[in-house]
DNA sequence: TAAGTTTGTTACTGAGTAGTAACAAAGCGT
DNA sequence: ACGCTTTGTTACTACTCAGTAACAAACTTA
């Protein structure tokens, strides 16, 4: 019989291991009810090895917001893919995608107003991430009803932010049994149009 | 000179205090960022004092949301009073106050998304509470809507409560900045002017 | 005044927390 | 084979947490 190996994951491969822990139990549990062992223990790795790819938990909290934000924009841009140069219809197919997302079992809502919830301080680096994605958001959705050609295209960009949030929370309490998510679609629809028309 | 006395508090009083306390600290900080140990500080108590009211720190947030709900149904009262009997200036005027309220220094969103967002368990007795809160003020809205003789009624309904937790996530995010629950009150009377004028 | 009850205070338990020191084993280049 | 770097493993530090035991002081009722 073979003694017992020590197979040993090189850093990038490990960073990932451990990314994957750690979006997963943050997502789902929360950060502040996710303790660095929790993480290595569902990352099947030693402790060592989180804090030699990551300097403190707050480092890691930082790269899994990253790898959410990578995530946010990818469905963004999925969803506008799919009719380019209509900024009308790439709307609504976001929110149809939105819907489709916040009625999954496994949603947990906007993992970035999670964590401004659970971290209050404003000057705190977590804070100011959420911020800037915050603001990354207003800028798109700013330059689609720009696109559209309305009247008051900062007032319809604000509205649709508001159903956005609105519908990340909505999740957290309806869970998969929501009916306002359900008729977000129509509902944006509806917004879009008294806009266009007047 | 007379020896340090040790002045004693009756339970009720003292059970304001320890509330009052743990009010502050868990919205301003979230539950699990709180101590029992720093409720009792700031409360200027003992710790026995505490879990001589309260069974358990759970306990405790329980009554902290208890009284948040009242509150919040306070706020809800005074705004419909303003206009007896027309629903769509009730409407209006809640949002101006909600938009009034979350420009404050203080506000920290909706308290109760955020305990909902801080215990994911969909049987903790915390999300159970959260969740009858939800569909009272779900049934509050489809009432004023209904009032309205809008042809939607509920999708109304809908409409606004995903504007009204839109707008406590965003005043997360950008504070008292926010230009986009300064539009809120705009928002809503487009809204309900569409629902009504069909 | 005497007995019973409520409150204040101290000190503690046992479990969990983030983060680290120290060394062993594996891989790599020479 | 030789050092050098990277990774695995164990054990630990210093601290915080929720909750409690035990007793002393104050108030209440008789």
């Amino acid at each position: 019989m073979t003694e017992a190996k020590r197979p040993r994951v090189p850093r990038e491969k490990a960073q990932e291991i451990i990314l994957n822990a750690a979006e997963e139990l943050f997502y789902q549990e929360g950060i502040h009810a996710v303790s660095v062992d929790a993480i290595v223990e569902r990352a099947g790795m030693n402790k060592m090895s989180v804090y030699r790819q990551f300097s403190s938990k707050t480092d890691l909290i930082l790269a899994y917001m990253t790898r959410k934000q990578d995530v946010f924009w990818q469905e963004w841009e999925e969803s506008i893919a799919k009719h380019p140069n209509r900024p009308r219809e790439q709307l609504i197919q976001f929110f149809a995608d939105l819907a489709e997302r916040a009625t999954n079992e496994q949603f947990r809502g906007c993992c970035f107003i999670n964590v401004a919830v659970e971290f209050p301080d404003p000057v705190h680096p977590v804070r100011e991430l959420v911020c800037s994605h915050q603001k990354r958001i207003r800028n798109a959705f700013l330059d689609r009803t720009t696109a559209l050609g309305t009247a008051n295209p900062c007032e319809l960009a604000y509205t649709l932010i508001l159903l956005m949030e609105g519908t990340y929370a909505d999740s957290q309490t309806y869970g998969t049994d929501s009916a306002a998510i359900r008729m977000v679609p129509a509902i944006v629809e509806k917004v879009l149009d008294q806009a266009l028309h007047n």
